[in-house]
DNA sequence: CCGATCCTTCCGGTCAGTGGAAGAGGTGTC
DNA sequence: GACACCTCTTCCACTGACCGGAAGGATCGG
């Protein structure tokens, strides 16, 4: 799995942009050599843009003189209204939610065919988890992903269904067998799964509903559900609700779902 | 205070980016013309570049049809390795405090003269704050600030010292004096503000110390200060030593100071 | 209806960007 | 010490991608 040498834009701030592209989760650290092969491009033109891109802070250079994304990028990421009224209004609730359940908590929005991770909040001794905040996980796989899904247009759920991947021996994998939780999602309220992204985890998740648009998705994640589903489900509504009442009032409707 | 026309730089990435650029925390939302006269760019060459920017996920059209920040700078911005180990690290630590404390609790790095907040945690009912995660606040007027302040260099110090702008009646505007609370805080080991930056708030910060250098701040922001002032230190302390403790283990040094 | 303002598209000239080639620095091998 | 091999950096002449004035839409308000 080397290089997705994506198609050599012909226009400058393509290539620039395919440079920084090169980023991801699992390459945050990249050198010059494998930068000009990720975007496709010749060695001295990668170096030109990267020099400049450097420059700017839109990347920076580590001691060891690998590129690595710049404090600019950060910060204007953060500048991203990424569901920025959101975030800011579910924090304090999150909150609360972490402190009554004692789970990794999550708020998620479905970005295309995944599940977009806006906010994390792990205590020192939760379950490992795999998600951060600004990661994609797929919808099919987890709680917050089945809630989102379950309110999806029917074109994103045959997209989403047409390609179940397996990431553990749990994961539903049957189209036929997600449609019927995904009624039974929408039925109960609630979404639940059991070691279907990660061994010895298992989720519960509800949908945030405001405008009667469900914006987003809220889930935790425990070792196991055993009794004390019915409570963290409440506490979980509870939560959302909280979040649906404060971004009602007070919020302008920019939405970007 | 109409344009910053920056210099219309003459490399194709550099206007690109001059547009990127053009957004700040107080410009979420920019249209065309806007754009094209704080990037110091023609209508026409800026709105091409804008296509592509969009096409590729960096900026997005809000409903009405101007630009904002996309979603994928957001995605790449939260892979910067701006203190993500730390970040990451802190995340438990800031919850426990915010339960032991219930005060709105900072973490902050110094980034050249200002202080930069890595993460921001507040509860329902805390005290109005104006920072959010990602915004710069000067180092004289905070909790936080005055600690990275009192541990950065006599170069740094004396820059400081000379533009101390005033934000409140409060705020510590003479140098002479700011260096004594400096003084302070090295002894003391915390810093103190009453309501030097925003009326009605007053912080304590605590700095965090790794490999026998001051990484970060740790602060929170409480109504008043009264009785309680001694519990609140102690709590910041246990947090920051936490912290100190977890970045100590199991982490690479490629800090970015 | 007409003028003002903002957004979008077009297209030929030109100059910035391109990338092969060569040099510099570093590291491992015999 | 010399060689092979690697990645990074600089150079520069050619060329085709970008530039931006001009013109055409779209929208709004009077």
């Amino acid at each position: 799995m080397a290089g997705n040498v994506s198609s050599p834009s012909t226009t400058v701030t393509g290539r620039a942009l395919s440079l920084v592209a090169a980023f991801d989760e699992d390459h945050r650290r990249l050198t010059l050599t494998e930068l000009a092969t990720r975007a496709g491009l010749p060695v001295p033109t990668a170096h030109r843009l990267l020099a400049e891109l450097v420059e700017w802070g839109a990347l920076a250079r580590d001691p060891r003189g690998s590129y690595v994304i710049g404090r600019r990028l950060w910060d204007l990421g953060m500048l991203a209204p990424v569901q920025r009224g959101l975030r800011d209004v579910a924090s304090p609730y999150l909150h609360d939610l972490y402190g009554a359940t004692h789970a990794t908590v999550h708020l998620a929005v479905r970005d295309d065919l995944s599940a977009l991770y806006l906010d994390r909040l792990a205590g020192h001794t939760s379950v490992p988890v795999v998600s951060t905040v600004g990661s994609r996980l797929p919808l099919h796989a987890t709680g917050v992903g089945k809630v989102l899904l379950a309110h999806s247009s029917e074109q994103v759920v045959q997209e989403a269904l047409a390609r179940l991947e397996r990431v553990t021996p749990y994961t539903v994998t049957q189209p036929g067998r997600l449609r019927r939780q995904l009624e039974q999602v929408r039925h109960d309220g609630y979404a639940v799964t059991r070691e279907e992204m990660s061994l010895g985890a298992c989720s519960l998740a509800v949908p945030v509903v405001s405008r009667e648009r469900v914006v987003a998705a809220l889930g935790i994640v425990v070792p196991s559900l055993e009794s004390s589903q019915v409570r963290l489900v409440a506490a979980l509504q509870v939560a959302a609700r909280g979040i649906a009442r404060s971004l009602g009032s007070a919020d302008d409707p920019r939405a970007t779902p």
